[in-house]
DNA sequence: ACGCGCTATTGAATCAAAGTCAATAGTCGA
DNA sequence: TCGACTATTGACTTTGATTCAATAGCGCGT
C-alpha cells in the first residue's frame, strides 16, 4: 500500500551515504550519535515514522543497520531522541528573546517562534504533529516543551502557579499558536507580521478571558 | 520494548470474543463491517496504532486475521476507517445544535461538542491526537472534519468565503478548542460551564482579532 | 425439505521489517 | 609497532503484516 517499490524511498528520495570512502569509517561515539540524530531530523521531516525502515535510515547514514542499534535500543527510541532534539532546538532558538522585558519581550518571543516555524517548516510540522500515534514518551516530551514555552509567558504575569483556568486558557492558546502556524505554513496567505499580531492579540484576550488583568499592554 | 509479554495486551486487556458460540458465525457483510469498526474505535481509544497487532484485533473480534483482510485491505485502511467513523460521529452529534440561531446556537453547539468530548473522552483523545504519525489520509480526514466544524460557525458570520486572516484565526481557534479540551479531560480542574464560557469568549475575541465585527453577542 | 451455489470465513504460508549477536577491523595508548 | 578496546558489520532470528487456496454457513430454487 505504501510504496510501490520494495521501499517507498530508494536511492532517489533518501540522501546517499557520504560520497567516496566506502570503507569502515570509525567515528567517535558523540559524532556518530549526533550525525544520526541530525539525519533523523531531516528524514522524519519528509517521511512518516513507518514510511522509513531501519534499513532506509542506515542506508541514508551510510552505515549498517546493526550500528543504529548500537546507538539506540530501538527504532522508537531513535525517533524519540530525534524529536527530543528538535524540541530542544525550538526551545533554544526562542530562548534569547525571552530575557527582555514586557511588550517587547512578547513581541520578540513570538518573532523568534515564528522564525523557527518559518525556517524549519518541515521539521516544525513533523514536530507538532507528533509523529508516532500517541507514543506516550513523545506526547510527554511535547507536553513538556509546551509547558516550558508557556512558563516563559506565565512568569511575566505572576510569580506563582497560575490558577487552573488561566493554565487551561494558556494551554489552549499554545494550541492556537500551533494550529495557526501550521495553517500559515500550509497556505502562506497572510503576511507574517499579521500572524504575529493576531497571536499577540489572542494572548491578551486569553489572559483576560481567564479573568486576569494582563500586566503589560 | 513495548509490552513485556508476547503482546502487550492479551486476554486481559482486550475484550474477549462473543461469549458462547465458538463456531463459524457467518454474519452479513454490513453487520460484520460495522462490528469491526465499532470494536476498532474502542481498541484504538485505549491502545496506540502499533501497540495493537492485527492478531490482537482479530482475537478481540473473535474472528480470524484473514477475515479482517477480507473487509479492509490493510491495517492502515482499517485504522483510517475507524477514524473516519469517529469523526463522523463527532460531526453528527454536534449537528443538531447548529440549526438554531445566534447566541443560543453557539452556546448549544459548544455544549454539544463538549458533551461529545466528555462522553467519549478516550475516543476523542485518540481522534484529535491523530493516531498514526502523520498518515496523509488521516491528516486530511481530520482537517476536513475541522473545516466542517468551522464552516458551521463561519456561515453565521457571513455567507461568503471568509477573508484569509479570518480563516486562519478560526483555524487557530479550533486548535485552541482541541487543546483546551484535551487539557480539561486530563485534569478536570475547571467546571465544564467555565470551559464553555472560555471557549465562547475566545471565539468572539478571535473574530474581532481578525478584524471582523461579530454579528451576534 | 433438499441440494447447490455464493461468499463469509479460516489457517497455513509468505514476506517485510525490527531487533540480536558473534565476528571483524579501525584507532589510540604504551 | 603491537595490543586492547570498541565501533562496526552482516548474517541470523523474531515479530507482525499480508496473501491465498481451501472450507463451510446460509439463502434460494426446486
Amino acid at each position: 500500500m505504501w510504496g510501490g517499490s520494495p521501499l517507498g524511498l530508494s536511492s532517489a528520495a533518501v540522501p546517499s551515504p557520504p560520497r567516496s570512502s566506502r570503507e569502515r569509517a570509525r567515528l567517535q561515539v558523540d559524532e556518530r550519535r549526533s550525525q544520526l540524530l541530525e539525519l533523523g531530523l531531516q528524514l522524519f521531516s519528509d517521511h512518516s515514522y513507518d514510511e522509513l525502515s531501519i534499513d532506509d535510515i542506515a542506508r541514508a547514514a551510510g552505515i549498517s543497520k546493526g550500528l543504529l542499534y548500537h546507538y539506540f535500543p530501538s527504532k522508537r527510541d531513535y525517533y524519540v531522541e530525534v524529536v527530543r532534539r528538535a524540541a530542544g532546538q525550538l526551545i533554544e532558538r526562542t530562548d534569547a528573546a525571552s530575557q527582555e522585558v514586557s511588550v517587547e519581550a512578547l513581541h520578540g518571543a513570538l518573532d523568534a517562534y515564528l522564525d523557527f516555524v518559518d525556517q524549519h517548516a518541515r521539521s516544525y510540522v513533523a514536530l507538532v504533529r507528533g509523529g508516532i500515534g500517541s507514543d506516550p514518551e513523545v506526547v510527554q516530551l511535547l507536553e513538556a516543551t509546551r509547558r516550558t514555552l508557556t512558563e516563559r509567558i506565565v512568569s511575566r504575569i505572576s510569580a506563582d502557579e497560575p490558577p487552573p483556568l488561566l493554565r487551561l486558557a494558556l494551554r489552549g492558546w499554545i494550541g492556537l499558536v500551533e494550529s495557526a502556524s501550521l495553517d500559515w505554513l500550509d497556505r502562506r496567505e497572510v503576511p507574517r507580521e499579521q500572524l504575529r499580531g493576531l497571536l499577540e492579540q489572542m494572548l491578551v484576550a486569553t489572559i483576560m478571558a481567564a479573568g486576569v488583568t494582563p500586566p503589560v499592554l
